[in-house]
RNA sequence: GCCGGGAUGGUGGAAUAGGUAGACACGCAAGACUUAAAAUCUUGUGGCUUCACGGCCGUGCGGGUUCGAUUCCCGCUCCUGGUACCA
């Protein structure tokens, strides 16, 4: 091969790794371990674009590197193929969302394979396969059989919760369960009916069924969860998004916020991400205090974390969706709170978090008592408070609230200052400051007042410390087909899970992917969607999970996606342990990320798996933004003119196709055939070019901007391609694709392949001695890829390639001992040409099983060194001195220097600053 | 509003235990090779100024610390991600 063939080698060696099973992965426990994970994509049907292979091929970058160091690797692609847009195009279409999904995944693993990354296929895994799902039902099962133990802080077999309630009774259990618990004796329980212990053991399982507030969106037919709503609007299609109560399962996820959140401290990932889960999970430290309404048995009951601030109370507030509400209006105010119930209830939470800063509210004409100081306060109705969050209550204390300050000011409500301070430029929190016209209070700081009176609280049994949580239970079901059918079926409306020798519990048929005339979800279509027990043929459950729940443990099943007998043998999770290296988007960081950790904690805790955290270290990838090219129609006309040149006419700009671009000057030939309007186009150029506008967009179709890695390949190579993608910048960052400095790049490799031929393109590489230029050269590429690699600092060992190559084509090195550590070090960057330039050194197996070469020092060593002499700070000229000299020597010969004389100008300097190895500074 | 991330030539970016700002690459310009083009190679390329040597300015803006600041501190501007009446 005379030249640099790319096509040639790169499918060469893509056909040899797969033959050769190269990236498989085997437990072997003479290697240290490294599991290497890729955020689960969903193959949609557009393709790949170049932005979705940014964190593989970092990944893959990773991965060839820990090889070469030694460590057993594994590196698993598959494929979150339950999701929405299959369902979408399946109504449009009728066409079975699984011949959809397995068009796309089939043009997903193509495109992948064309990149040449060592992935280990053998181990994918597909969520809508039922061979997976049926272990994504299986943790449904286990979820259901659980309960959370408070005092234990884990989850528990439900068994062993229905011994207790046997022995004893309900009032020693310490568990999350639903507010509206009863007590009961271990008589008591055994005397129910089978109903009655099951709607009981519902209000503790771990998975529970239970009327609840959704985001529904009509147009999609569906409910979404929290991440899945923009704005009030459905992220995917972009729908509006409304309220809704529904019966829904939802998943105690809220009994682990607290390990969720202590558990952060424990893996590496960006701070921000962790930050943003924090907030996430919200933990706030409080009180519940209760408050007596007067003249009635009504107790209210708010959650406050300045309780501290509790003689300033003025106001108690309750959300309009509020129960109590109904029985705490006078007759006189009765039209006015219904009216207004009604109208905020209406409002949207669309409406209500937009407009934050209209404040309304309604008096319902009673009083509420305060403990503490026994006097009356009004009790509102405002939609400021959240039926959702704490008790759906606040005791208002305007001098220390932004928001009941507010309140107070438009409603005319007393504001009572009780810390010391000033309230002239409205309310103030506070915290620093000392309490005042608080009776058993005053004088105390914030924490001691707060602990003083929560005693008060306890001892009077009107309240307690409380810690609350923002986080909610996640709801679990969606009212679609293409998910997974939940292994339930109900009995006197009870659920139950089917038998484990039933799984997977497959999906049905259907005629249309559509819900039902009487609105139940698409499985309502199905015949005979029963299950029969010894007792009868019951309904099954007809909703199916949410996306999450197949990407919340599929990191365990890539150790063993065959086992039939587990999700995955205890052996294999064992052994590659949490992930080592996860790359993927920062979108996450609220939604998959926290559910995985929760599912992993549970898995943990019913002993499934040896782990607590999923994922050790995390990177998160920027996203590539598309770079839109412009075109300028001269109006009414079939006339483009060139950028430069638009502000003479009277143009409306258009978007072209960017792959008819290269290096914004327009392909003409391509411009004109690119759409049939476009025939006979005419042009007006600038230096007999057309040179088109550019804007950094969204990457999408609609804008023309997409672009496809296999036109990259076709044209350049993979391994152009992914030096590339890295060369573009840090992987952290946000950056635009634009394929203006690809030639860089092919033009690297190209000389790369040139430093092992000869002028006549013939292979030829010298056994002679290396020269210490060379050597230098070699070495400082070995450490620098190596450092590079431990900060994730792609672009920099990039960059640092091009300074090796241009350095040894000057030297005209073609050592062997030199080139052959060469391909190793570029290899986990561009693997197809390392291989086959591996193979023209002589090598008989795969570059892959070389190791790294041992960086050394040696040739790294000088003896000279240019030191910049700086006047005042700025660099004025170098000198080169031996490393050796001491202080004294090297100010010494800086001060002989006529250039630093000319600018001392006769005088003697004020100081000399002699940094030995680094800089001389002279300040005059 | 609150919490993150960021701003460096025409462009992507490099350099932070404070020590030569602009590595590497693109683009551009000039030249070599070629009938020509492509490819390849050589040289130059932050701005202003100077015939030149050189000088002045310069890392979003304004201050500060320091012999020395892209890097540290204080105060802003703009872009960007998250979050949103959470009591």
């Amino acid at each position: 091969m005379a030249e640099y063939n790319f096509q040639e080698v790169e499918n060469k060696w893509q056909a040899y790794w797969e033959q050769n099973q190269t990236f498989k992965a085997r437990v072997d426990r003479s290697k240290p371990k490294f599991y290497s994970l890729d955020m689960f994509p969903y193959p949609s049907g557009a393709g790949l674009h170049v932005g979705h292979p940014l964190g593989y091929i970092a990944s893959d970058i990773v991965t060839r590197f820990k090889r070469l160091k030694g460590f057993n690797v594994l590196h698993p692609m598959g494929y979150d193929s339950f999701g929405l847009p299959a369902e979408q195009y399946a109504i449009q279409t009728g066409q079975h969302p699984a011949i959809t999904t397995g068009e796309n995944i089939a043009r997903y693993t193509e495109q992948l394979k064309n990149i040449g990354f060592a992935f280990d296929w053998s181990k994918e895994v597909r969520t809508s396969d039922p061979s997976y799902y049926k272990w994504t039902q299986w943790i449904f099962m286990q979820i259901f059989n659980s309960y959370y133990d408070n005092k234990q802080q884990k989850a528990i077999s439900i068994d062993s919760l229905i011994r207790i309630f046997e022995e004893e009774g309900n009032l020693n259990v310490d568990a999350v369960c639903d507010e509206d618990i009863h007590h009961f004796t271990g008589n008591e329980w055994k005397n129910y009916t089978e109903k009655r212990q099951q709607e009981i053991l519902l209000k503790y399982r771990m998975t529970y069924l239970a009327e609840t507030t959704v985001n529904w969106c009509p147009a999609l037919g569906t409910v979404l969860s929290n991440d899945e709503v923009k704005d009030g609007f459905s992220e995917r299609g972009g729908h509006p998004v409304e309220r809704k109560k529904m019966m829904q399962w939802s998943m105690r996820i809220t009994a682990y916020a607290e390990r969720l959140l202590q558990d952060l401290e424990k893996v590496d990932w960006a701070e921000p991400i962790k930050e943003m889960q924090r907030n996430w999970i919200g933990k706030s430290i409080g009180a519940d205090v209760t408050f007596q309404v007067k003249n009635h048995d009504i107790k209210i009951k708010v959650f406050t974390t300045r309780v501290d601030t509790i003689y300033g109370v003025t106001y108690l507030a309750l959300a309009p969706e509020s129960e109590m509400v109904a029985d705490l209006i006078t007759e006189d105010q009765r039209e006015t709170v219904e009216a207004y119930v009604e109208v905020a209830k209406n409002r949207s939470e669309r409406d209500r978090m937009t407009d934050v800063k209209t404040i309304s509210g309604a008096f319902t004409g009673s009083y509420a008592i305060n403990p503490f100081n026994g006097e009356e306060i009004q009790i509102w109705v405002a939609d400021y408070v959240l039926a959702g969050y704490g008790t759906g209550a606040v005791m208002a204390v305007p001098a220390h609230d932004e928001r009941d300050y507010n309140f107070a000011r438009h409603f005319g409500l007393e504001i009572r200052q009780v810390i010391e301070g000033s309230l002239e430029e409205g309310s103030f929190p506070g915290k620093g400051g000392i309490i005042m016209n608080s009776d058993i209070l005053n004088g105390l700081e914030m924490r001691a007042a707060m602990d003083k009176a929560i005693a008060f609280l306890e001892e009077k049994n009107i309240g307690k410390g409380k810690i609350q949580y923002r986080m909610r239970d996640a709801i679990f079901t969606r009212q679609r087909y293409w998910g997974e059918p939940l292994p339930v079926y109900f009995k006197e409306g009870m659920p139950y899970l089917i038998e484990e020798k039933d799984l997977p519990l497959v999906l049905p048929e259907v005629d249309k992917y559509l819900p039902t005339e009487d609105g139940e979800p698409p499985l309502g279509r199905a015949t005979n969607w029963t299950y029969k027990t010894s007792e009868g043929e019951f309904p099954l459950e007809m909703s199916t999970m949410p996306g999450w729940a197949g990407s919340s443990w599929y990191f365990f099943r890539y150790t063993d996606p065959q086992n039939e007998i587990s999700f995955a043998d205890r052996e294999k999770t064992d052994y590659w342990g949490a992930v080592d290296l996860y790359i993927g988007g920062a979108e996450h960081a609220t939604g998959h990320l926290l559910y995985s950790r929760f599912w992993t904690k549970f898995l943990y805790d019913i002993g499934a798996v040896g782990i607590e955290e999923p994922f050790q270290k995390m990177i998160n990838q920027g996203m590539i933004q598309g770079r839109s090219n412009f075109v300028y129609r001269v109006k009414g006309s079939n006339t483009f003119v060139s950028h430069g040149l638009k502000e003479s006419y009277d143009v409306s700009e258009m978007h072209v196709d960017v792959n008819i671009v290269y290096n914004d000057q327009l392909n003409l030939e391509k411009f004109v055939n690119w759409r049939p309007d476009l025939k006979g186009a005419e042009f007006i150029l600038e230096d007999g070019k057309y040179i088109c506008g550019a804007e950094v967009e969204k990457m999408s179709k609609s804008k023309y901007n997409v672009v496809n890695p296999d036109d990259i390949i076709t044209r350049y190579g993979a391994d152009t391609l992914r030096l590339y993608e890295m060369f573009l910048g840090p992987l952290e960052q946000f950056k635009p694709w634009n394929t203006n400095g690809i030639d860089g790049v092919y033009k690297f490799l190209r000389k790369l392949w040139r430093l092992y031929h000869d002028k006549n393109g013939h292979f030829s590489v010298s056994d002679a001695a290396a020269v210490p230029e060379e050597l230098k050269s070699l070495h400082k590429i070995i450490k620098k890829a190596e450092d590079d690699m431990n900060n994730h600092s792609f672009n920099t060992s990039v960059s640092a390639f091009m300074i090796c190559v241009n350095e040894l084509s000057a030297l005209n090195c073609n050592k062997r001992s030199i080139l052959e550590p060469l391909a190793i070090v570029v290899s986990p960057y561009a693997p197809h040409i390392a291989e086959e330039l591996w193979s023209l050194l002589g090598r008989q197996t795969s570059i892959v099983e070389a190791a790294y070469p041992q960086f050394n020092e040696k040739y790294l060593v000088e003896n000279i060194h240019e030191y910049p002499v700086s006047i005042n700070g700025k660099m004025r000229l170098k000198l080169s001195l031996p490393l050796n000299l001491s202080k004294e020597e090297i100010e010494k010969s800086a001060m002989d220097n006529e250039i630093v004389q000319k600018w001392l100008e006769g005088k003697s300097p004020k100081k000399v600053i002699v940094v030995p190895g680094k800089i001389v500074n002279i300040v005059v």
